[in-house]
RNA sequence: GCACCAGUAGCUCAGCUGGAUAGAGCGUCGCCCUCCGAAGGCGAAGGUCACAGGUUCGACUCCUGUCUGGUGUACCA
């Protein structure tokens, strides 16, 4: 793709006295099929020529040469429109996508750059509920759209493991007289039901809250006690965490919670306040030490309470530094949703007063609120507490069981059904999370997360399915291609619209995903599945494979298709399976 | 009050580093399986791009203001 865009801009270039990697810029692909596959507008060269744009294009399309793979250059209101040889655009872009294999799309840009990513970063002691799952499907995307791009990549699961609801947990599990038997069998329902059944017991006994305060002020003073039953609670949660992060094919590097942070034992908080209080911009406000913010437009920055305790914003500076000094990162991304915007936008700005220069290295990326109706009918953020939320392995069920009912009606002889289910119904669900931009609300309703028609992830599975089981019969699902299994085909095959169509699509996939980097989103790739698998679709319904005479060249663009759109599957995590 | 985000077809959304005739899915109304997977394809109907200004040769896209909705806003994370 880019190849063709330079070799545009270097007949434009000379005529013109142009930037040419300007010109490659402003190219741009054109809708209509009368408007050429690549165009450059004329319309900035008016002034500096002083000519209308029209006249400037059709003088160049006049005096230009096309370059090779070109047949023709027209003007066509202002714009300079190139129209490519398709027999040798089809044979371009299948030696490339064929013979680099899943190199395909890939770039050396970040080479040598390391980028952290903290995503996911779920509260200890509870479920997953629906709503993590976008910002971990977001943060694991990103992962490896930046590895993709050379970067080193760096994961990072930043649990919420400290702080005073432990000592809720620790109050609830001794008051409730749990035995060591108890203590082994523990499972994460009971530690989430631990939650709720303080709250209630609360009601009734507000001492409970300062019991809680008090055992977390234990843990913090290093209790082996409490430190073993903490570490208990983590060591469950985190069971639980994997299992459902297999399920979703989702990683990490690092498992660093806020315990590691804060916990006097790994020393990191007290490096971290040491650097406040050496750059003086503590100041004492209401019995707390904040840093003032006000110049700035934003609310003070609680660094330290008037009981003498940290916040979460203590913690986060201290694992920004320990992340810089650690990773040496030319990006800090936090996956972390809208409603924290403030939070970072703070955060940020200490870092920036205490002269760290690599502030603006570290970057929020937000993405919207998953929504459920309240009891008033008004959509609002959901809360676990009262119940307008749901867990995510329960959506995960709902979705296998219905994937389920609907792979007995429409292919019964589909083998491993329930693993196979399992991939499909996390297809579904990560691909309607993706498929539209980040900053987007979600508002969550069954009827419509359990909705797998359409524009959906069964769809765009679908087309992958079909690619493979075209290849399977065919005896070419993993064979090896070379130069020479290339010569000599009749590219001219691929000049029909469907044909032409998706290979229009795999000469993007490069600038597609460069742009999924550059804009930190995902919907850019999960956009580019959909047209591709739309493509795939109209594709195999018009041009007959196997046991036609175009066959041979026809499966060419078949592996190709699939091997794409296989790996833009993976790349926004959605299983690419084979048969469904 | 202030801040962040969103407002495009009946509904859910693409399109936004300014470019030609604003696109999908769902829903509605039709059509296509002796044919590699119909979880598919084809067609019809459906739009003052929230509103008002501004910048520009050109604005759904950028800027300002207004309205509507979501979220946040000092000792939770």
């Amino acid at each position: 793709m880019t190849t063709f865009k330079r070799d545009i801009a270097r007949v434009i270039g000379p005529a013109t006295g142009l930037d040419e990697a300007a010109i490659e810029g402003a190219i741009t692909l054109p809708q209509h099929a009368d408007q050429g596959n690549f165009s450059f507008p004329c319309f900035p060269l008016a002034k500096q020529l002083r000519k209308a744009p029209n006249l400037i294009a059709e003088e160049l399309a006049k005096t230009l040469a096309p370059p090779a793979g070109f047949t023709r250059i027209e003007a066509l209101s202002g714009y300079l429109n190139f129209f490519v040889d398709k027999a040798d655009f089809a044979r371009r872009v299948l030696s490339e996508v064929l013979l680099r294999g899943a190199a395909y799309g890939a770039s050396d840009e970040g080479r040598g750059k390391r980028i952290v990513i903290d995503y996911s970063s779920p509260n200890m002691g509870k479920e997953l509920a629906f709503h993590h799952l976008r910002g971990t499907m977001i943060g694991h995307s990103l992962s490896r759209v930046f590895a993709r791009r050379g970067y080193a990549v760096e994961r990072v699961n930043h649990l919420g493991d400290w702080g005073t609801s432990y000592g809720k947990l620790i109050v609830m599990f001794l008051r409730e007289g749990m035995s060591p038997n108890e203590l082994e069998n523990l499972t994460i329902e009971r530690l989430n039901g631990l939650y709720t059944s303080f709250s209630r017991a609360a009601e009734q006994d507000p001492t409970l809250e300062d019991q809680a305060r008090q055992a977390f002020a234990r843990l913090e003073a290093g209790d082996a006690e409490y430190y073993a039953l903490w570490a208990n609670f983590r060591e469950v949660t985190l069971r639980e965490l994997r299992r459902l992060y297999a399920i979703l094919n989702v990683d990490f590097d690092a498992w660093v919670g806020e315990e590691f942070f804060a916990n006097a034992r790994h020393g990191k908080l007290q490096a971290a306040l040491e650097v406040l209080e050496s750059k003086k911009i503590l100041v004492e406000s209401q019995g707390a030490e904040v840093v003032d913010l006000e110049a700035f437009g934003m609310p003070p920055a609680l660094i330290r309470k008037s009981d003498g305790s940290t916040l979460y914003i203590t913690r986060d500076l201290a694992a920004a530094l320990y992340r810089h000094e650690h990773y040496a990162f030319e990006r800090c991304f936090y996956v972390v949703d809208n409603g924290q915007s403030l939070h970072f936008q703070q955060l940020f700005k200490v870092l920036e007063l205490l002269g760290q220069e690599w502030h603006d290295r570290c970057e929020h990326v937000p993405f919207g609120l998953v929504l459920h109706k309240s009891e008033e009918g008004n959509w609002e953020k959901g809360k676990t507490r009262s119940g307008h939320s749901s867990l995510l392995k329960d959506v995960l069920e709902a979705a296998r069981d219905k994937i389920l009912a609907i792979m007995a009606e429409k292919n019964p002889e589909a083998a491993q059904k329930d693993g196979l289910a399992l991939q499909i119904a996390v297809g579904a669900l990560v691909f309607s999370e993706l498929k539209n931009r980040r900053m987007n609300d979600i508002r969550f309703e069954w009827d419509q997360a359990l909705s797998f028609e359409g524009d959906s992830g069964p769809y765009v599975q679908n087309a992958h399915v079909r690619l493979c089981s075209i290849l399977r019969k065919a005896g070419r699902a993993d064979k090896s291609i070379s130069d020479k299994d290339l010569a000599n085909l009749r590219w001219e095959i691929f000049a029909d619209e469907e044909s032409f169509a998706v290979l229009d699509l795999l000469a993007q996939f490069g600038d597609k995903v460069a742009s999924a980097a550059l804009s930190r989103d995902p919907c850019v790739l999960a956009q580019f599945v959909l047209s591709l698998a739309d493509a795939t679709h109209r594709f195999l319904h018009n041009s007959r494979v196997i046991g036609s005479p175009e066959e041979n060249e026809r499966l060419f663009l078949v592996r190709a298709a699939q091997s794409v759109l296989g790996q833009a599957l993976e790349m926004i995590g959605v299983p690419a399976i084979e048969s469904m």
